[in-house]
DNA sequence: TGTCATAGTTGAACACGTTCAAAAGATGGA
DNA sequence: TCCATCTTTTGAACGTGTTCAACTATGACA
């Protein structure tokens, strides 16, 4: 069986269990307490059954990271039907994954490993990882189509997929942010939001437009 | 005794043994096959002596890095002493990096994963790479010193970790690039490179130079 | 009911990175 | 030379993620 088949009501309960219990280790005892062994246990099944349910560590913890992204989803919304403007839009969504991210902190080195790692299913490039990486994108699609900012059209269709971007570099930085409650990763996306939006708006000044094409046009020879 | 300590000659030769053991079983087998018994073994010495050496098999292979880094730095000086103009010495340091480090795309993949995990002594923002990393970006600085390029002088004093930065991302496009011979990366850079040119020639526009201090400000924020 | 294929479950076993107490070797002063 | 101290070397042992052959439970069909 893979990770993403139709299950039965009764194997979807044991796969839960072992996400719930993977959650609970990881929260109380940090990432190396969380020994397969160890959630097996706590799951109350054997450690040859997680490996059914999860053909790797990884995939566990992929799992894991799936509802964190489920989550920033859903914590979206306040600032997608509150605010107006690019800059609050943009703002909002990326703090929200912070706040979401927080508790995981600790132990997300080693969901950033995945980023990272080419031949991984679960690298965010990878075709495995379309549906939830284009999902992102649509979210940031969703930031531009609310606000008040005016666009050539050819960027226009880029900057989504330039937002997710932007934001794989926040986490980048934030993963490695010590910080408490990241304060610095919060002052970073609150000092650099504004900076964004005035560069984009700069996109239509005479001496910059022709760069900008050239910049869509780079983008459009190296993507996949 | 540390990794970085002065060392006798005999240790050094030992030292020096494990680190072409590492590589060769590298070159022939792959990252799964170089494991720390197979390494010892072809060094002639036993596991715990590798482990005298290297505090860990990471630290070992971040001297097979470091490696990589010293031949960069070499490939470097051809475009650095016979171009004069920035694009030309930009594209020539990143295309050398391309064909230095091609020989180990194979399980560059491998390498980049572990190095991505913050708490890892390969990851280029750790303490442990302080060294090459500096060296990386001094080499940026070499690329600037010798250019025509004019530029506001904060900016100019950032540039070659930004630069630096740059390399980073060219790294996580090459290794995620399957291309024959990382085609593509070198098409990338070949593109990048006069639009980073007239980006930086476009930051003394009475419009743009506002954006540039406050991303300059927004470094001097952030930077640990 | 009985049969049988499929789904689910088990824990011992494997190879790995790593540790450590102990042994061996080197060095230098009395 | 002998002893003391420090450096170097050893390999068995530990805990880890992972695999796998064998086992049990389920349910569809006769």
């Amino acid at each position: 069986m893979t990770d993403t088949a139709p299950r039965s009501s009764k194997a979807e309960q044991t796969r839960q269990s072992i996400i719930d219990a993977a959650m609970g280790l990881f929260r109380s005892g940090g990432y190396d307490q969380a020994t397969m062994r160890a959630i097996a246990d706590e799951a109350g099944v054997s450690v040859g059954n997680a490996y059914y349910y999860f053909s790797s560590k990884e995939h566990l913890i992929q799992a894991y990271y799936d509802q964190i992204q489920a989550a920033h989803a859903e914590a979206a919304e306040a600032p997608l039907s509150s605010e107006g403007d690019f800059t609050g839009r943009l703002r909002g969504v990326l703090l929200a994954w912070v706040d979401v991210a927080e508790p995981y902190h600790e132990f997300a080195g080693k969901f950033f490993k995945n980023a990272a790692e080419p031949s991984s299913p679960l690298s965010p490039f990878s075709e495995d990882s379309t549906a939830a990486r284009e999902a992102a994108i649509e979210l940031h699609g969703r930031v531009l189509d609310g606000s008040d900012l005016k666009l050539n059209k050819a960027l226009r269709e880029e900057l989504p997929e330039l937002l997710w971007l932007l934001q794989m570099g926040i986490v980048l930085f934030w993963v490695h942010d010590t910080s408490d409650g990241q304060q610095r990763t919060r002052d970073l996306v609150d000092q650099a939001v504004p900076i964004i939006d005035r560069m984009l708006r700069l996109t239509r000044l005479p001496g910059v437009r022709g760069v900008v094409d050239d910049i869509v046009g780079l983008i459009h020879l190296i993507r996949p």
